[in-house]
DNA sequence: CATCATAGCGAACGAAGGTTCAAAGTTCGA
DNA sequence: TCGAACTTTGAACCTTCGTTCGCTATGATG
């Protein structure tokens, strides 16, 4: 594996090179699965031979690793951010929401990728740090339901909200009926009992 | 490949064997990965040879095919009772939903293996079935949804209710605090709306 | 232009693992 | 107890990749 150039003309292209391979073994690994798609397709697809990719990551699994890490970096980020902000709870827990569902659906190859992986990723020292921004970002969410959502049983709330926004990656299309944000809204009515919660309005609204 | 015995007496050990590994295989996989499991591991967990296997599946996506019939026909059919059932309509979707969630918490390793192989399942030909059962069996669901909350965003409630039990795969664990009752049950309120009879629509427009 | 870091090539290597098969072992049924 | 049906063995086969490496091409830099 070759090192980020030292030329700084050279480092955009390496660069977005770099983010093309992830893109596209992102797209494959969601549809094939990981160990159905070979290098040599991958590499094929982005009209390199074999070897190249190998100046760009060490091997598939360091490959594997970027799609999570790009995944959940960002997410992480974001969502510590929202929280920090000064807001009423339920608020927050929209924009909460609906950063999540945008991101979930603006990555669903990289959330297709980490979900249908969860095994290799959930064993093993070089996963440790996916794992933790995993678990830091369903605490995060966990914190936000709490708040906005004292009462009833907030754990089973979170781990629906869980399932549902997950999930979405395996059904949202960009041309179907509903926004990513009508669809953030319409969870966050669910866990938090519509008419109670809802309040905020459902963004949209009426159709 | 060798075929079931004629001889009655041999069947029921035939069977029962049979049985056995679709049950380890269904462990090894969702634990490690349909790929990452080997023919020779199975084998030896279950205390043969490799090739024995062969005795009892004609090869890997047999044993994979296998997980799936028995996690997906048992369910479909006792849902399709459930719905011919004469019942009100809540109380139609409760019973459908317990049932759901009590078939996905104890096949929780046929249920892991079935999302982690999704991009297996969803193309070939030899899937097909496997498929199939799975579209119907959500129609069910639909159906039933749809009749106990008729007003509001149905869709986005279905979606959801998919999204959450599947879920449940992930995170249940026999000693937990929650029967799969209690949460097939909190699983049905969320998307009815809980306590009152408020449309839980999204975006709905419903406040 | 000369140099050298960078990018890419693509055949070949080596390991892994699914599958086969002929032979040996075991159990049923008469 | 005998033969046939059934079960199991385990080494060898064969294919499929992930990865390597020596070489060439490119183009930025001075």
């Amino acid at each position: 594996m070759a090192a980020r150039p030292t030329r700084p003309a050279l480092r955009e292209r390496y660069d977005r090179r770099r983010q093309e391979v992830v893109y596209q073994a992102a797209r494959a690994f969601a549809r094939q699965g990981y160990d159905q798609t070979t290098m040599q397709e991958l590499a094929a697809t982005m009209g390199l031979a074999t070897g190249a990719l190998y100046h760009y990551f060490g091997g598939k699994e360091t490959l594997l690793a970027a799609i999570c890490d790009q995944l959940m970096e960002p997410l992480l980020e974001q969502a510590t951010e929202v929280l920090a902000d000064e807001a009423p709870a339920d608020r927050q827990l929209r924009t909460l929401v609906r950063l999540w569902v945008a991101h979930v659906v603006a990555h669903r190859d990289h959330m297709l990728v980490f979900q249908q992986e969860r095994h290799v990723i959930e064993s093993g020292d070089q996963w440790r740090k996916v794992r933790a921004s995993r678990k830091a970002f369903e605490r995060l969410v966990a914190d936000g339901l709490e708040r906005a959502h004292p009462r009833g049983d907030a754990r089973l709330a979170l781990l629906a909200l869980l399932g549902m926004v997950n999930h979405t990656a395996q059904w949202y299309r960009p041309r179907g009926e509903l926004t990513p944000e009508q669809i953030a809204d319409g969870y966050v009515a669910l866990v938090l009992g519509a008419g109670a919660g809802a309040g905020a309005g459902a963004g949209a609204g009426a159709e």
